[in-house]
DNA sequence: TAAATTATGCAACTTTGTTGCAAATCTATA
DNA sequence: TATAGATTTGCAACAAAGTTGCATAATTTA
């Protein structure tokens, strides 16, 4: 993605262009998966203070720029929305994750839909998180 | 559950029947959900130390007595295991999870099989982890 | 370019989770 | 049922993760 392109989304959600949201999003654009806070702070070379990667990282998920992945192991995983994400809360809702057991890289799959749950009665389904674990195609033997 | 039945629970797993140990086995049975590490300290009334329920709740994860859930917020919870678990590692594996956005208890929805994911090419599959998140059957106006 | 708005960095704090170790409790057995 | 040996607990100390208030710095608007 281009310098242009990055500064555009930014302004698109009327965001104030400045240093530590641009670093983080071509994080999010060079990096082919999800990434944790932690990632983050190492990749930038904790160029930018603790809070200000908590604070870029809500905005970013309250506009809808990105969005969280529920892991099996409960650590907190962000990965860049398709432009198919609304900005109204959950992002995470239509698309399945894949958590790799080798490499421990976390993938989107845009292309896999989350399948049909049939629920007991009287339950109500608004979100479903499908988080698949294995072994991706970059690690098999 | 009887009193007898969770002390039978805990010898079968070839755990020593302590305070700790029946006194949160028997939360798990009571509570109608999954509890997280901090519903627990509470319900004990710090009766336990810290330290003990976090040991408490490891061992009953690796014994397959309950098992982790992963939550749309990333927060740790756990639920009682049925008969059907094994206690080799993943326990979350064949069943899919409720949580309730009014009430926000967490159901395990064991008559409900984790659906089928098509993959693409080179993509594994060993564990899939639904969660459902809506209105539950309580809540239901 | 100056005023108004927004974002950052710092300090201090809370919550969550971990580790080592001595004291207490539990289990098996004599 | 008393006791030796094994297991578990609680404490202290720490590490990691996340939050809040506020002054300063950067960005936007006009």
């Amino acid at each position: 993605m281009q310098i242009a392109s990055i500064d555009n989304l930014l302004k698109r959600n009327q965001l104030s262009v400045t240093d530590s949201r641009k670093k983080i999003l071509e994080l999010f654009k060079e990096h082919n998966g999800a990434m944790a806070h932690s990632d983050i702070e190492k990749k930038t070379d904790e160029k930018f203070d603790r809070v200000t990667i908590y604070r870029t990282l809500q905005t970013f998920v309250e506009k809808g720029i990105i969005h969280t992945i529920p892991t099996p192991d409960n650590s907190v995983l962000y990965a860049l929305c398709k432009d198919s994400c609304s900005s109204t809360g959950h992002h995470h809702d239509n698309h399945v994750h894949f958590v790799c057991d080798n490499c421990n890289i976390t993938y989107c799959l845009d292309s896999v839909v989350t399948p049909q749950v049939d629920l007991p009665q009287g339950f109500e389904p608004k979100v479903i998180d499908v988080v698949v674990t294995g072994i991706c195609k970059n690690c098999q033997v």
